[in-house]
DNA sequence: TGTTTGAGCGTACAACTGTTCGCTAATTTA
DNA sequence: TAAATTAGCGAACAGTTGTACGCTCAAACA
């Protein structure tokens, strides 16, 4: 790569960067204006545009390395589940470790998942989506569940992990595990709460067939 | 009341409609200025200021509705629930009726919930907090929950009911039906999840007593 | 080597913001 | 009836915003 284009790179990076370090729990993407972030950045206020179209376009760049990040989590919490433990905890833990270390990231994706920009909504549930659907394609290759059942737990507990980890942003250690125990026993409880009505279902197809 | 309260007690009344009129998927309270506000109240700007110390105020003021909404919700679907039926049918059939009815209360619940304004936040919180722990008071009477369990029941219940009304809101009636329908499913497998776990302890409790 | 490209900058402008101040005029109080 | 109160207003302010325009000057290219 050219000099040019690393140092264009490198700029790019300070606005993505610039933008993170910004977002807190007093202040979130779309309170951000495009003078702050460039202040931030060093750089010039038109020299933004070198870079993004407008700052929505800077946003959609963020949620996309948020979805990475879920990735990432889906990947890392595999990985140590492999190795034996509960994996509901493991899972947690997990989650709570990545959450600890991308804040903004976090942020971002679950502010902007009801904030007010139709786009953002429809990147952020993107990749929520992509990480649901592939916990419930997991549970089913590793239980017996049906694909409804499946996607249905799937969703379940996708929604209770990101409302703990909501919570949990702004906690201290301390609280963020009394969330983590309280996330954990919710999850176990579905997961509990899945398996009778799929014995149910299951029994009644015994008898009518 | 003398005929100069009446009118004042007008004016603010226009300007909290104001505020709820101008919200909608793609305006959040926190993008709205005091100017804009006081344009639609038809008054001006300035005049803002004889009825509230500045916008946190008047979202406060709006927070505090929605925790009458909440509070009308919870006793609404009692009242039906009394009559018979499935109680969780009818739980959500009411929460979606309410939600459809004041679209824009719900919206400032749901946003602010993970706004930017920690007074907001906290105001949100206790009011959630109130439904659900009214929720689980009722639980704990209505079957034979623990404290605990009960507990944790509501919390789940109330995570997940919050959650499909904020995907529920910007969505078509159809659509609506089947978030409502896949809503349903997930309470029943919750409530089914906590019996489980509840009758387990309870045996254990049994044994070593 | 001479020419083209483009990242970054400074100036400028119109639009908007929250808020101060002093005024008016109608209601309330004494 | 005379005096005090106060909701509402208009003008004015300093500050911030996004963005258009044209310039520079170093890198890339021919």
């Amino acid at each position: 790569m050219g000099i040019r284009a690393q140092q264009k790179e490198k700029t790019r990076r300070a606005l993505v960067d610039a933008a993170f370090d910004q977002l807190s729990a007093e202040r979130s993407f779309s309170s951000l204006s495009l003078r702050e972030v460039a202040r931030e950045a060093q750089i010039a206020p038109t020299s933004f545009y070198r870079h993004f179209k407008d700052m929505n376009e800077l946003g959609l760049t963020m949620v996309d390395e948020g979805g990475l990040t879920l990735r990432q989590l889906m990947r890392k919490g595999r990985q140590r589940a492999e190795e034996g433990g509960s994996i509901i905890q493991i899972s947690v833990d997990t989650f709570m470790e990545v959450l600890e270390s991308n804040p903004n990231v976090f942020r971002i994706l679950l502010h902007e998942r009801s904030g007010t920009s139709a786009p953002f909504r429809a990147a952020v549930a993107r990749e929520i989506e992509h990480f649901t659907s592939e916990l419930a394609h997991y549970t089913e290759l590793a239980t017996n569940r049906t694909p409804e059942l499946a996607r249905v737990q799937a969703e379940a507990l996708v929604t209770l992990v990101f409302n703990a980890g909501a919570e949990a942003l702004d906690m201290k250690k301390i609280e963020r595990k009394k969330i983590a125990d309280s996330l954990v026993l919710k999850l176990r409880v579905i997961i509990k709460g899945v398996q009778t009505v799929q014995h149910k279902a299951s029994m009644i197809g015994t008898r009518s067939s």
